[in-house]
DNA sequence: TGAGACGGTTCCACATAAGAACCAATATGT
DNA sequence: ACATATTGGTTCTTATGTGGAACCGTCTCA
């Protein structure tokens, strides 16, 4: 399987690598979230190249994740800028940070701390139940068929399978 | 720059992107995390190459992800099994699903919900913080030099400049 | 009139990925 | 005893992606 057909698969995961999970584009949107808006300001903050910049940008507008927003005319130019679709990779952005801070540390502390301006303290983020508000734990956590997979659980039973304990039949979803 | 040295920023979120941020890798570790332990089965459930299969996973046991431990000897064989390293990839993993659930749903549905055992409903997982407890936004935090960039602050600051309101200042952070 | 800022595009050499075939150690069936 | 299957890879060829540098077009400012 090419890595362009990912997207087709019934997977949120792959869904959303479809659209941020290439090189570089993680690393672009930290940036936008830090304040970055212009192509020379990306260019120079990422180290990458002016063409994978240009390209990568322009999927992202394509994908909905980034707007371009003229802040001049005459001459035309333009900034990109994160739209709701963007800001909602929040929560993955600052968990990788989060990872990286405790699993890829070099002993010389972290790298950025974040204050919390409702609180006033550094904070650390952590997942939690939407529902009961507690830390949300791997262990904890039993993934089922949602509606997207319906065809496929019905498709097992008819097999005379259980839904129950097969790991694997969750190959396409997730 | 090359990719291969983004590990060298003093950058949280590169530094979990060298471990995590090549095509496949987050998707090998989905399968891992749905239990998943097998090489064929990796191979089998994500259409991956076994060359390319191969390669990702001997990277994630390098790098502490994945451990592989034998389960046959005679013949020898092995299966590959997250690490405390790799559990901690958790809320990354979640909160790339979450994302893709809600914003590259195709109208048919969520593809898995998850139930969270401990209290037995359907969660949506949240970023919160660790202080207060409230959900986590952008707006609200506001991130700051941690030790390992105050040497790059000591050297904002005998340049006369100020520490607020320069975003690019956080070029070689987060 | 000439240089510089900005936001790109074009080109080439090299690195990485996809797909298929092959391989080696054992187990299993006949 | 021999063929076939299972598991976990490696090797090969061809296609696609990436990095680096050069170039381009529109403006502004001196």
């Amino acid at each position: 399987m090419r890595w362009d057909d990912i997207d087709k698969q019934v997977c949120s995961v792959a869904r959303a690598l479809s659209v941020v999970g290439e090189r570089w584009t993680m690393l672009i949107i930290r940036d936008a979230f830090l304040g970055t808006r212009r192509f020379d300001q990306f260019q120079a903050n990422l180290g990458i190249t002016r063409h994978r910049l240009s390209e990568r940008l322009g999927k992202l507008v394509e994908s909905g994740v980034l707007v371009k927003v003229p802040y001049s005319e005459r001459p035309l130019r333009h900034e990109y800028r994160l739209t709701r679709k963007g800001l909602g990779l929040y929560p993955v952005l600052m968990s990788l940070a989060r990872w990286g801070d405790e699993w890829m540390d070099r002993g010389e502390g972290v790298p950025l701390e974040y204050v919390h301006l409702k609180c006033g303290r550094t904070t650390r983020p952590v997942l939690t139940c939407s529902e009961c508000g507690e830390p949300l734990r791997p262990q904890e956590v039993r993934p089922q068929l949602g509606p997207a997979l319906q065809p496929l659980a019905a498709e097992i039973e008819a097999a005379g399978e259980s839904l129950e304990d097969i790991p694997p039949l969750f190959k396409r979803s997730m």
